[in-house]
Parts: C-alpha cells; sequence; structure tokens
DNA sequence: ATTCAATGTGTCATCGATGACATATGGTGT
DNA sequence: ACACCATATGTCATCGATGACACATTGAAT
C-alpha cells in the first residue's frame, strides 16, 4: 500500500504530489497564509498527516538565511549548576518561539572558546549568548560575521553588551542579615581574582561587586575589614575533578586562626560547600558555631545544613537574554538591558551568635 | 578596501571569485581531496583566510541529507547532575567528530518527549541519544523517520537498542562495604517505582538491579531484608523546586523508628543529600552513629561529610554512546553494545558500627 | 459590457556546498 | 607516432523550502 517510505523523512514535493497540488499550495498551507480553497487545504493536510511530513530546517534555514538556532557560551558546566540553569531557561524560551540553542562549553579556556564561536559560525547561528565570556578578540569574530552577542551576568569584555545581575543588593542583604544576628567577624571566601576586574572591561565584574558588597556591609556596620578573614582564589580547580576542595581549603585555614571568625561569606555555592566540610571535619556546627552564606542558589538546597544564600535570578537571565537576543535578530538592535536583582534566600545555615 | 563586506559570512563562491578559480577547486581544497597545484591551493587559502570564510553547515547539510548533528533526549537536567555529565560527555566525544549535539530536557513528561523528537525530525538529526525515554510510540517516530536511537544507561523501551550499566556490581560493592562494617539494619531508600520495571522492557531496569542487589547484599550475609526499612518512591519531587525533600522525608521516618537503621543505602545521590541533612536534623552524625550510601557520584564529593556512593561511568556512557551512534550512522547498524561496570567510591559517609 | 479586486493556484530561481562529469595538458612507455 | 595515465580545473544539477511573480477565475461595481 505504501510505497514513498525512503528512509529520510519526506519532502514538501511529495506531500505536493499526493495531494494533487504545487508546492506552492502546500507551503501556503504549512505557512497559513495566502489563499487556499478549504478542499485543497484538507488534501493537503491529509497528505502530511499520512507521509508524516516535518519541513527540512537545513532547507528552510539556507532558503530564509536565518537558522533559527542561537549558541549559549558557557563555562564549567558540569561543575557549577549555574550555568546549565542559565542555559536550561534560555531554551525553555527559545523553544516558545521556535528556536533551539546550541550549548558550548569552554571551560575556561580561551582556545576551546574559539572553536565554539567557530562551530557556531559553521551553523549559522542567528545569534550568541555568553555566560562567560573569555577573550575579547574571540567575540569580535562575531560581529565580524554580523551576529549578534550577549552577555550574561558576567561580562568580561567590552565587545558585546550584557545582562547584568545586581550581585550588590543580595550580598548587601546578606551582610546585613549576618550583622543582626550579631556578627561580628566576618570572612569572605571569594573566587577567581580574575574576576575580580582588571582591563577594561563594562563595569565592575561579579566579583568586585561581591567584594565592594562585603566591605560595605561592613562599614555599615561600623567595622573594617580584616584582611586575615580574607581569602581569596578561584570556585574551584577543574583538575581536581570539580570539588569543592578550595572552600574547604579557605575555611580550614580560617578555623585554625587563633581568633576565627563566627560567619564566613562564600562567593559561590560550591565554595560553601566546601566551607560546611571543614567545620563540620573541625567538629564544630552550623548555623551553632559558625554560620556560612553562599551564593548563587544553585546546590544550596541540598546541603547539610540547607544553604543560606544569595539567589541568583537564573531564570529570569536566561528568557529576558533570550528574548533580548531575539529583538536583536528582528530589530537589528538591542532593547534597552535590565540590571536583574539577586536576593537572600534564608535557610538553616546562618544563626544568632547569643547561643 | 574591503569591499566584500555583506553582514553575513562569505560563500564558497565568493572564495572561488577572489581567488580566480572556481567553486570545485576552492572544495577540492576544503576538502582536502582531488588534484590541485600549489599555486591555486595557496590563492584559496589565502582568500578564505582573507574574507573569513566559513562553510555553511546548512547548506552542507542540504547538500549531503547528513546534518552532522545528533539529538540528546534528557530528563531533569537541572535537579540531576546525572544528566548533564552524559550529555557532557557525549557532546565532547561528538566533537571530536565533528560533530554536534542538540540537547533537550523533557522533564519525565511523554508530551514534552514528542515535541523534542518532533524537532529532532525537524533539524534531521543523524541520530538521537535517550538518557531516559518516557514513550515507546514516541521512540518510533524515530525509526520511522529511519534515525538511529539509542538509550544510555536506562533501558524502558523495546523500541532501541540501550548501552547498560551493570548497577549490580557497584551496588553489591556497596552492601559488602557495609556489612563488613558490621552493618545489620540497612534501609533502602529508592527512587521510582515506575522505574522498577513494569511492561516489557529489554531487561531489568536500573531501579530492579539496585534493589535486587540490597537484597542479595542482604542475603550473602545471611539477613533477610525488613520492610519496615524499605523506602520507594521517587528520586525528587519536581514541583517542590527539586530539593532533596523525598530522600530527607524517608530518612526522617526511618530514624523515627523504634529501632531505627545503622546504615541507609540510597540509589540516588539527591536521595543521599536529603538523608544527610535529615540525620543532622535529628542530632546524629555520619558516619559516627549512622553510614549512608548514595548513587551516581554527581554531587557527592559536595555534601558534608563527603558522600561515599556508587558511581556510575558518565563518561564511558557518553563517549561510547556516541561512538555507537556514529557507527549506526555509518553502517547502519549498531555494534556490539558493552554492560558498562559502576564501582563503589570510598569517601568519608560510612564507618564501622564498633564504635 | 468593462474594469477591478479578491480569490486560488502554479512555475521557477534562489539559498550554498557538493560531487559527478567533462575537458585539457603534459609526460611516459612502446 | 600513438596510447595511456596522472595531474589540474571547470560546469552544472542537486539537496528541499520559499516567495516573487505570473496566470486564472469569479463576482461586484461602474
Amino acid at each position: 500500500m505504501n510505497d514513498d517510505r525512503i528512509s529520510r523523512s519526506a519532502t514538501l514535493m511529495q506531500v505536493a504530489a499526493r495531494a494533487g497540488v504545487s508546492t506552492a499550495t502546500v507551503a501556503r498551507v504549512l505557512k497559513a497564509k495566502g489563499y487556499v480553497s478549504d478542499e485543497a487545504r484538507a488534501r493537503v493536510e491529509a497528505a502530511v498527516k499520512a507521509i508524516g511530513y516535518r519541513p527540512n530546517a537545513m532547507a528552510r534555514g539556507l532558503r530564509q538565511r536565518r537558522s533559527f538556532t542561537i549558541g549559549h557560551m558557557l563555562d564549567a558546566i558540569i561543575v557549577n549548576p549555574f550555568f546549565v540553569n542559565v542555559a536550561h531557561w534560555a531554551e525553555e524560551e527559545a523553544l516558545e518561539h521556535g528556536y533551539k540553542t546550541f550549548l558550548f562549553n569552554h571551560n575556561g579556556d580561551g582556545a576551546r572558546e574559539r572553536i565554539g564561536i567557530e562551530r557556531f559560525i559553521e551553523r549559522r547561528v542567528d545569534a550568541v549568548l555568553f555566560t562567560n565570556a573569555i577573550a575579547t578578540e574571540n567575540v569580535r569574530l562575531l560581529a565580524a560575521a554580523g551576529i549578534p552577542a550577549l552577555q550574561l551576568e558576567r561580562s568580561k569584555t567590552p565587545a558585546a553588551p550584557a545582562i547584568r545581575v545586581d550581585n550588590k543588593v543580595g550580598a548587601l542583604e546578606a551582610m546585613r542579615h549576618l550583622v543582626e544576628l550579631g556578627h561580628r567577624r566576618i570572612a569572605f571566601v571569594g573566587g577567581d581574582p580574575d574576576l575580580i576586574g582588571r582591563g577594561a572591561t563594562a563595569g565592575p565584574t561579579v566579583e568586585e561587586d561581591r567584594l565592594e558588597a562585603y566591605r560595605s556591609g561592613l562599614a555599615a556596620a561600623g567595622l573594617s575589614p580584616d584582611p586575615a578573614l580574607m581569602r581569596l582564589g578561584r570556585y574551584y580547580s577543574l583538575e581536581a575533578g570539580g570539588t569543592s576542595s578550595e572552600g574547604y581549603r579557605h575555611a580550614k585555614s580560617l578555623l585554625e586562626l587563633e581568633e576565627r571568625p563566627t560567619a564566613i561569606f562564600a562567593t559561590c555555592d560550591i565554595l560553601a560547600a566546601g566551607a560546611l566540610q571543614a567545620v563540620y571535619e573541625a567538629g564544630l556546627r552550623v548555623p551553632d558555631d559558625i554560620s556560612v552564606i553562599g551564593f548563587d542558589d544553585t546546590i544550596a538546597a541540598n546541603l547539610t545544613p540547607q544553604l543560606t544564600t544569595v539567589a541568583q535570578p537564573m531564570e529570569d537571565l536566561g528568557r529576558i537574554g533570550f528574548r533580548a537576543v531575539l529583538a536583536a535578530i528582528e530589530t537589528g538592535e538591542f532593547p534597552e538591558l535590565p540590571l536583574l536583582p539577586s536576593r537572600l534566600v534564608l535557610r538553616r545555615s546562618t544563626a544568632s551568635t547569643a547561643r
């Protein structure tokens, strides 16, 4: 009974043949635009269903010079769920607009980022999102190819606009929270110094903001930062299999101080996770003996105790980010980019010193 | 000086024009096959570099009837890092072979899975990987379109072959480990009963294997399973924002027993994370008062204490999985599919009862 | 009867890369 | 001298969807 059983999916021409109309009519039915008689429409729809026709996105893309695909460049995707979350929500929004995203994980490596961008260009993505750009020269390749690019949350290069998160509001809330609980010796455990702003970037970097909020949080309480309580390094070492060893190491050294801190403010949940391990190992309890606050709200709810943390608006970043590049694709320019708020999420890792 | 500044990337024809040769010669240079004089080659290469030419993957795909793309269908990507890991390694292997992967997260929803598969077909993926297939009828759509499909680790449908993991070896190791440490009252906290095998699937399901290993681990020690120590439910409830509440709830009820268990074997790190929280909250310590073992080795190293767990071969799953579908694409049939081992990873959440 | 707009349908060039095929030149072997 | 092969390069149909354009037909308005 059936003859049109070629291995690949059917073509529009086959649909036309089966429905006894021209390809143009089929196209009109599928696009739901132009004049088509009810009778022709019915025949085409029947043929589509019978053959199981699915339009070929490559052919359409070639003709329309639009792939309906955007690239999303990410960092450390298997270590830090932050990136997966942002990517997930961008993808979600993309799907709702008939788009699909391509992910690429450069893992912090500029050479890999370059390869990823070349792949994106070959695939003719209509735009690119960066959730961590590395090298300005790489980002410029996109501009040269006429592909809009947008940075989400972390803006490392002036070569592309960015949707930023106001890291300060949440971090200040966190500091205020600790101070209100009576903490005076608050340690800072922070990320990659590379992120602490160097070179000509568009505004302060993520870590700069968090550090500044830490300082002004202390200042507001009439305190001055104690260098002995500050640890800057990286979020995690990839070589070590992406464990939280950095936070562990830093917290351990803090706990060995003569006068140890009563609270630790870590700028990443992964760091905080390591801090929790160090505290536990020292035979102390969180939050009874020491309070810990993280950042991002990624693995926070899975930790013991559940971690109080500064949440990032990951869904908004992804969704608004996609809509922004979509606008750029369609109108040629970006809409006004919002500054998204971060906010403190209270869980069980902070408590009053007065116990 | 430059004139060829069209917004989109240049075409092969433009390269040919600039190099003063035909498109065929350019193609020969790029493919590195066929005869080309050194002089022509040099001119083409110079033109490619000058214009910044990148081949158009859509045009190539259309012509070759190959997209060099594979779809990867995933579950609960933002809740369980297991999926991200497998996807990451499949992508990594794909890149090394000139392929790219498209991810789609059905989140356990068959209707979404269907949509994802339709998107895959429209994009003309050359094959599809499932790390959690939901509905057999969806998987059949691919067969009808002539697209090879392969299940990784979880095989829920006979409609596609699978690379399976021997969940038993690792789980048995885990049980032996606990028994050797003196544990006799070992609780089982397991996943979605849906995964405990029903209907005609190809062999036992993941949870069946884990449960059976639990039982035979007990039997080997001359113990019989105590129904009061078994909790079956789901890994996590998505409604609750993907927290580990299920493991927490189960462990809490176990700790409230007259005779509480001395060890908990959870079949997912996320479940184990919840168990750790319950133990902590009860004022007990892991591993001093109670031992906990997880499964997957995803967030295990970030937990407090670092979790002893049964590791899944996520890298092998991804890499070998990709290579298998690549073979299927090229030869039309799958190679022999291995049964990959799981293995116990010792960390700090298990200890002897004799303290 | 004539003009015009609305309705309905078909033809075909195009997007960019590819590879089958045709063609041309020079050198080697007999 | 001729046959033959290696080398070198160009022409063009093709993949499948799209949309500009042309062509019909019908009914209403003038």
